[in-house]
DNA sequence: AAAAAACTCAACCGCAGCGTC
DNA sequence: GGACGCTGCGGTTGAGTTTTT
């Protein structure tokens, strides 16, 4: 039997992409919206396999994605999240909607796993780090304990990790990605008037270094980096020459897409995340169900790890669908 | 200035989960 | 029930870039 590649291995082509192909990809999406890619080659006669296309759109052409540093605010969160989730890269992404999991996994493999690493070694725990520490005593101490231990203490690093989220979400941080995500959804346009700005901004850099003379910026990085980082003024601050000159592709690329044409082909993922009065049903019915004595870190478990919940995040406060104030119990 | 080492990150690979027939 | 196809996820790779020697 075996399974069939999901592309022909010959006539495949691979590595890096090509704004060309960028263009064909996304103008594909715009047409048809993300999905389907097992067709997408064929169709636009993209020589590349199903699974690179998806990959291309969902971590690099797909709108509202921001590139570059991640701030403080990101980073807790992830490290926090990393803590509660594990590697689970793609529900960690889904808090913070603006970064792929790939680069978030990326960030973690080669920053913060440093970072804790050494926090690690240097002492125990700090504000930041003390809920990774205490989820590894977890792990580390489940064997010698008793099962009502290791019940209490899987309940405690719980409600620590619970905590340490929640100081994560609420940050008072304005420019937080957690506050942008409401953002996020009323101002699709805009996000993905930004999205084409930074691709017309990629195709820009790609022609001024094949043509000419390369802005410093932006030459030695291929059209990967230059995205959303370099924003629209050149490393020394002033306008730059794509500013300029970029217009006219900006203007190419945005006749590629119609504002509404997009919201109503967005992504599959957003429209598939529920409404904020299911999700709050669904947890009653949960409560309810759990009304008969279930232990709280089950609760709470399926809480963190539920996918329904988890999806629904980019769109809600965490904090408003279970409040921690009003279950002090809980902490 | 050149070579080596370290770092970064886009892209690839293989597997798992889910839906359909 | 299971074979098959598609999609998504997490781990890994390797080319390109930056820093160090």
């Amino acid at each position: 039997m075996g399974r069939v590649p999901c592309c022909d291995k010959v006539g495949v082509k691979k590595g890096p992409w090509t704004p060309e192909e960028d263009i064909m990809l996304v103008s594909y999406v715009q047409q048809h919206g993300p999905g389907n890619w097992r067709a997408l080659p064929t169709k636009t006669g993209l020589r590349r396999c199903s699974k690179s296309c998806r990959l291309r759109w969902t971590n690099y052409l797909r709108p509202g994605i921001k590139r570059g540093n991640f701030t403080d605010q990101e980073e807790k969160m992830i490290i926090q999240l990393q803590a509660l989730l594990g590697n689970k890269w793609a529900a960690i992404a889904s808090y913070l909607p603006e970064r792929t999991d790939n680069d978030i996994k990326n960030y973690w493999n080669t920053h913060l796993k440093k970072k804790m690493k050494k926090l690690d070694q240097c002492h125990g725990s700090n504000d930041l780090f003390s809920l990774e520490n205490g989820l590894t005593h977890l792990s580390s101490s489940n064997s010698s304990t008793s099962r009502g231990q290791w019940e209490r203490t899987l309940q405690a690093d719980i409600n620590m990790a619970k905590k340490a989220l929640h100081n994560a979400l609420s940050l008072e941080n304005p420019t937080s990605s957690h506050n942008n995500i409401k953002q996020e959804n009323t101002q699709v346009s805009s996000i993905y008037a930004s999205s084409t700005e930074n691709i017309a901004r990629l195709l820009q850099g790609w022609m001024g270094s094949s043509t000419s003379s390369t802005n410093n910026c932006e030459s030695s990085k291929s059209s990967s980096n230059n995205i959303a980082t370099t924003d629209s003024s050149s490393c020394d601050g002033t306008p730059n020459a794509e500013t300029k000159g970029g217009m006219g592709l900006m203007e190419a690329f945005e006749s590629l897409f119609g504002l509404e044409s997009f919201e109503s082909s967005s992504s599959d993922e957003l429209s598939q995340t529920a409404t904020p009065e299911a999700i709050k049903i669904e947890i009653k019915k949960e409560e309810n169900e759990h009304d008969v004595e279930v232990p709280l870190s089950i609760i709470l478990e399926n809480w963190l790890l539920d996918e329904n919940t988890l999806n629904i995040q980019p769109k809600n406060d965490l904090t408003t669908l279970i409040s921690f104030d009003e279950t002090p119990q809980l902490f």
